[in-house]
DNA sequence: CATCAAATACAACAAAATTGCATTAAGAAT
DNA sequence: ATTCTTAATGCAATTTTGTTGTATTTGATG
């Protein structure tokens, strides 16, 4: 199925009408590295209003169609793992950039092992690196 | 080596002043689960602006002092691994429960092994687990 | 195509974070 | 110990981010 017609199903099947800020938001989603808040507005800029953007989000995050991730100090949003595939991000400390980290079948196995004996029964996990990149690394002038 | 006495090592190490708004900052955070900014800023009242604490946080997390963990769609900051316990947090969503999940050293060589991959000089990570606790597991009602 | 609730835009507001700058204080030099 | 220098702080102002209330519009339904 592709990415639209998922989404359709799950607006549907949860009593949600479907309308043009729903599908403009989420089409500047798609294919996407993670967005802050910020440009997912400006994307939006003429067509959708920056408290309807708040708004989609709120119920996208409700449904599961998006979640948050946390970028060292801010949070971006992307699409959950039922429209990307599966994986974890690298963050850079000095320059900000974000590495997509595909899934691991063993770390996912270890993971749902854990949720497992810590008596949680798991619906979500997150996992975010933090560090310096190769640039930053060996640029002692972005680390402070 | 004692908690602060690390904390004046680090700081050192990396030329920055040993200042009341830095030790009054890091006092709050000791011994304490993940805080909230607005709670660190509450704790500083009266002894330092919530300006400086945004400053302080700002260092610490470059120095790798300290580090936000999302719970929820809100995050906290904690003091990073070398000053407490290495652990990762399991939420429940049901009743906002957050458990402690330990170190695993399986894991742990996994996450390294994956952020070397990355090409990230990792100094630090988070793995925070969502889902339903037993209680809240057996009892619909909570889950929305 | 008429109806009606749900969703949106817009304005006003509130909260969170940042910036610029004058002042203070930490720590080095003497 | 005292002076000196620059980093760090406090404070005011501002910007950015997020929220609320309400009149209007729009999508789904019969």
């Amino acid at each position: 199925m592709h990415d639209e017609a998922l989404l359709r199903k799950i607006l549907i099947a949860n009593h949600q009408k479907i309308t043009k800020a729903r599908l403009t938001v989420f089409n500047l989603l798609r294919s996407k590295e993670p967005q802050a808040i910020a440009s997912i507005i400006a994307g939006c800029k003429g067509e959708v209003d920056r408290v309807s953007v708040y708004r989609v989000l709120d119920l996208y995050e409700k449904l599961g169609i998006v979640k948050r991730v946390n970028i060292g100090w801010k949070y971006k949003i992307e699409l959950s793992d039922a429209f990307l595939d599966h994986h974890h991000h690298a963050s850079c400390l000095g320059c900000g950039k974000v590495m997509s980290v595909m899934e691991n079948g063993e770390l996912e196995a270890l993971i749902e092992k854990l949720s497992a004996k810590s008596g949680l029964t798991m619906t979500s996990h997150v996992l975010e690196l933090y560090g310096y990149c190769y640039a930053c690394d060996t640029n002692t002038k972005n680390r402070t």
